[in-house]
DNA sequence: CATATTCAATTGAAACTTCAACCAAAGCGC
DNA sequence: GCGCTTTGGTTGAAGTTTCAATTGAATATG
């Protein structure tokens, strides 16, 4: 899908363009100003990552929502702070651990709030920011959830994978993630990779 | 983030639970119906999926949208019609395709009849279908966003990888898709791969 | 032939996400 | 202290996506 494009052979009187397909410019394609089109292999090797993108959140999705009434988006919030010492975070830290947008966040964690799962109060160290603290209610719904969820992952991406190809997905996407986030803001500074990738 | 669970220690008097976080799950981890937690490395490759699987679509929208006015949903369905001989699809077929759910592509194609990109007609063959066809100024929309959204796959993704990097993420994709979508219903015929994977 | 089932596609409502506007607390210059 | 800007966070509206229900056509069954 989402050609990238290419151009079959443009004969002098066919003028047959198929844009998104295959053809780039034609023969005389990207003189100067042309874009470099995608290769076959390189659009397999796309198209599959689209995929993935489009296939694995909703699955996992369904089946956490089934085993326990979570998002996984919800889940991922309740498992982050659940993985702090205190069992809290900083609304705005939480947003960029998780790559949710204060917005989103806002949303979810007043949704969560009401069904006890967290609770939001003033940091003391500074008026502006709220900690999300994880009840126990939360705790125990996150630890029940666990156990599933990761079964799930294993089942449908680690176990997929041979030690080889695990460590093939984890350095094309750190350097992937070098591109589209080049600060790693994302990282969590307790785990700082020792830099495999490249 | 989406801690993969792992109960530290547990011991007698302390019942401290950990779930999302690392550690794994003690010596005394998965004796029988205990899940197989994710080691450190599992881990950070299964955190680096999910970063990637954040950020990328966002970017590409974005990119796309300033361009060209279309969502990179939108460019999809354009696209994957722009590549057909005839511009034209089952709406059905094109759904499977492009891994949408036949609503999600049915209000899109509404918006995209309303703004020309394309029409839609019964299929003469069976009554049932509908093909969505490209018009003309649909063809132009996608060649004219084509370069620009190619140059961003390019420059956010193949381009950031080396050759043994992108056969490596081109495998492993395939495995996992084929554990999350067996019978690949998505890959087009027209392109059946002589298998690279295993 | 009548009826039932399945399939293709649409529709409207509910849920979710994004976006822009907003408020309050901090920090800064004076 | 008083303005001004920045930062953290929330809110409501607008736009998307999903979900369940519906329509109509084709196919199967009695």
């Amino acid at each position: 899908m989402v050609g990238m494009g290419e151009v079959t052979e443009q004969r002098p009187g066919e003028r047959r363009v198929h844009v998104g397909s295959v053809g780039g410019a034609g023969p005389d394609a990207d003189v100067s100003t042309g874009p470099r089109w995608l290769d076959a292999d390189e659009r397999e090797t796309w198209l599959g990552l689209l995929r993935v993108l489009a296939k694995l959140p909703p699955l996992l999705d369904a089946r956490l929502e089934r085993s326990a009434g979570l998002t996984l988006f919800e889940y991922t919030v309740l498992s982050m702070l659940s993985e702090q010492d205190d069992r809290a975070l900083r609304m705005s830290r939480l947003a960029t651990l998780i790559n949710a947008s204060p917005s989103r966040l806002s949303h979810a964690a007043r949704h969560l709030e009401t069904r006890g799962l967290l609770v939001r109060a003033p940091d003391p160290d500074d008026g502006r920011c709220i900690r999300a603290v994880l009840t126990r209610e939360g705790r125990d719904v996150v630890a029940g959830a666990a156990p599933d969820h990761v079964a799930a992952v294993r089942d449908l991406v680690i176990d997929a994978l041979s030690p080889d190809q695990l460590r093939g997905l984890r350095v094309a996407n750190e350097r992937i993630l070098g591109r589209i986030d080049p600060d790693q803001a994302t990282r969590p500074p307790w785990l700082a990779a020792p830099e495999p990738s490249r």
